[in-house]
DNA sequence: GCCGTTTTCGGCCCGACTGTTTTCAGTCG
């Protein structure tokens, strides 16, 4: 096997680190399984030209076990301590560390003890007895863990980020009005606009005692389960199975406590380490310099916000969206990217009409754009081969030209500055091709090709296909690329690292598609997409007018994420500049 | 397993909460 698959390794690693805690190893040993499925993450392709483990061991936390096993999985494709462990542990065991409640250490203790190893046998162990017999068990934590086991089995683990806006939204609501409330913050994936989300993550300030807060909190209506129930800290189940921790500070640990709780996990261990170099140290309630390797909890450095202590680290405040693994370089050498802002979409993209498969009509989308401050919609109802959406043949595609001139006079006499632009959301057929022969497609103002079926084809087949959609001449944008759906559908096989490569060299774009579901392009190739200077569009790829302000509620934070400044964005150009950027 | 103008051994990011314990280990974020 001269080429593995690089996608895969950051996952193996990772899954080599879980099989290390079960089997009992240091938890910093297993760590630093971990942190090497963060650097090759961040190396990429880039990863190959290492040849050798000299090469790879220049890698920070890389060392020479890691850098012969790395080697070995670049020549062979296998990682041999994973093939250890996996004949060592049963596979079914792993699955035990998603319970919550239950850690590598105690997951292991019961396996060995008891002999078993498959959710259902530990299940069973928990009803009989067995387990809350074990020295350091008990009734009580059998009794969690049941719960915890239920739980999963009824419930999706995490929900998409519109459940979860929606939900802080009513949590706001319920909490804000509390006597003594002085601040209140959503944390967590959430405020770094991640696609979907685990549990919800509340920081707050009172100004008196706390104890009213978490009082309320934990006897709100939808509370199914209380976790943890303290004075600073207590942690819910809600009866739609999400989780919501809320933690109580003081004013003035409030940012540092802010950046903790908002992570990621990744860019916490950064933010530390960074700390330790300036002699300083940082954990949830403020930013000490260290005496002597301990943290002078008397002389906190002075920091009134999440900007000041980024500051006291010699950093720029990073916006909650960047701060995920895979960002540290833009973060260190100050070369943040301008963040993009609902304002700065002048027009929306990729929408659909009754023509095809849309609930409104095509003056009635118009219009709700132009009630929302746009310059123009750029329509795209579905092509000829999308019979189920209603699909326009080359026929309708015709009247719907007319119908769209006929409205852009419309609007024109009625001294309205908007336009409606001609654009199609064709398939990409299996072989590659558009939906339509040449002459029809040059009348468009613009395209976007998108994958609709043949999502199981292999890889190369599907790559092939992709890329010989992209380099037709009448590709504006390529749609949701992979088409994933979150939490619910893989994507097809492609090699999205010469995807986008490809795209921009094409002077292509692909679309960041803001249907909660999809989400993508996702916003781990925001560095590569920023290397190669890769176009997109912010697309609501709305089918009824409610849908059209998701553009600037999941797109935009998906942009920011990305890493897209204003002027990579096709729809922050202004309606003139945005039709002599695609048919010029 | 990684790393080192304090260190080649002994740290590694750190604190709240819980349950099972009589002083602390495990889990979580």
């Amino acid at each position: 096997m001269p080429d593995p698959d690089l996608s895969f390794l950051p996952d193996l690693l990772n899954r080599t680190a879980d099989l290390l805690r079960l089997s009992g190893a240091n938890d910093f040993k297993a760590g630093a399984w971990n942190k090497a499925a963060v650097i090759v993450e961040q190396e990429g392709e880039g990863l190959r030209s290492r040849s050798s483990e000299a090469d790879l061991k220049e890698l920070p936390g890389i060392g020479s076990s890691l850098a012969s096993e790395l080697h070995t999985f670049l020549t062979e494709g296998i990682l041999p301590q994973l093939i250890r462990l996996e004949e060592e542990l049963p596979d079914s065991l792993i699955q035990w560390l998603d319970i919550s409640g239950l850690g590598p250490k105690r997951a292991a203790k019961i396996h060995q003890k008891l002999d078993i190893d498959t959710l259902e046998q530990l299940q069973e162990a928990l009803k009989d007895g067995r387990v809350a017999a074990l020295p350091g068990f008990g009734e009580t934590s059998a009794k969690k863990l049941l719960n915890s086991l239920a739980w999963m089995e009824g419930n999706s683990e995490r929900c998409l980020l519109s459940e979860a806006l929606d939900m802080k939204e009513w949590l706001r609501e319920e909490l804000e009005d509390t006597p003594g409330l002085q601040r209140l913050e959503f944390a967590g994936s959430l405020r770094r606009s991640r696609e979907s989300i685990g549990d919800l993550d509340i920081l707050a300030v009172t100004s008196g005692s706390d104890t009213d807060l978490h009082r309320r909190f934990v006897r709100l209506d939808q509370v199914a389960e209380v976790l943890v129930s303290g004075d600073t800290k207590s942690s819910v189940r809600l009866q739609s199975g999400r989780q919501v921790d809320l933690r109580t500070v003081s004013e003035n640990e409030f940012p540092a406590a802010l950046i903790y709780f908002t992570g990621s996990k990744e860019h916490n261990v950064f933010l530390r380490s960074r700390a330790r170099e300036k002699g300083l140290t940082l954990n949830e309630y403020g930013l000490y310099p260290l005496v002597e390797g301990e943290a002078d909890r008397d002389h906190p450095l002075n920091a009134e916000d999440e900007a000041a202590v980024y500051a006291h680290l010699d950093l720029p405040w990073t916006p909650p969206e960047l701060r995920e693994s895979g960002y540290q370089s833009w973060i260190q050498s100050d070369r943040l990217p301008v963040q993009v802002n609902e304002e700065d979409l002048k027009g929306i993209l990729h929408a659909h009409s009754t023509w095809s498969d849309g609930t409104h009509t095509l003056e009635e989308m118009a219009r709700a754009c132009m009630d929302l401050g746009y310059q123009y919609l750029g329509i795209t109802d579905h092509s000829q081969s999308a019979v189920y959406a209603n699909g326009l043949t080359p026929d309708r595609v015709e009247a719907q030209w007319k119908e769209i001139e006929t409205l852009n006079q419309r609007f024109q006499d009625e001294g309205m500055d908007f336009r409606i632009f001609k654009g199609i959301e064709s398939d990409i057929k299996r072989d590659g091709s558009l939906d339509y022969e040449d002459d029809l497609l040059t009348g468009f103002d613009f395209v976007i090709a998108s994958l609709h079926n043949h999502f199981d084809l292999e890889k190369p087949e599907q790559q092939e296909r992709v890329e010989k959609a992209l380099q037709h001449p009448a590709t504006t944008l390529m749609g949701h690329p992979t088409a994933r759906l979150v939490l619910r559908r893989p994507g097809v096989k492609l090699d999205m690292d010469a995807v986008i490569r490809l795209a921009a060299r094409q002077g292509v774009g692909i679309e960041l598609n803001a249907t909660a579901e999809r989400m993508e392009l996702d916003w781990k190739w925001g560095p590569l997409a920023r290397e190669v200077g890769l176009l997109t569009a912010v697309c609501p790829d709305a089918h009824r007018i409610e849908h059209i302000p998701h553009a600037g509620r999941f797109g935009i934070p998906m942009a920011r994420k990305g890493g897209f400044e204003p002027d990579r964005i096709l729809n922050t150009l202004s309606a003139t500049d945005f039709l002599k950027r695609v048919t010029g």
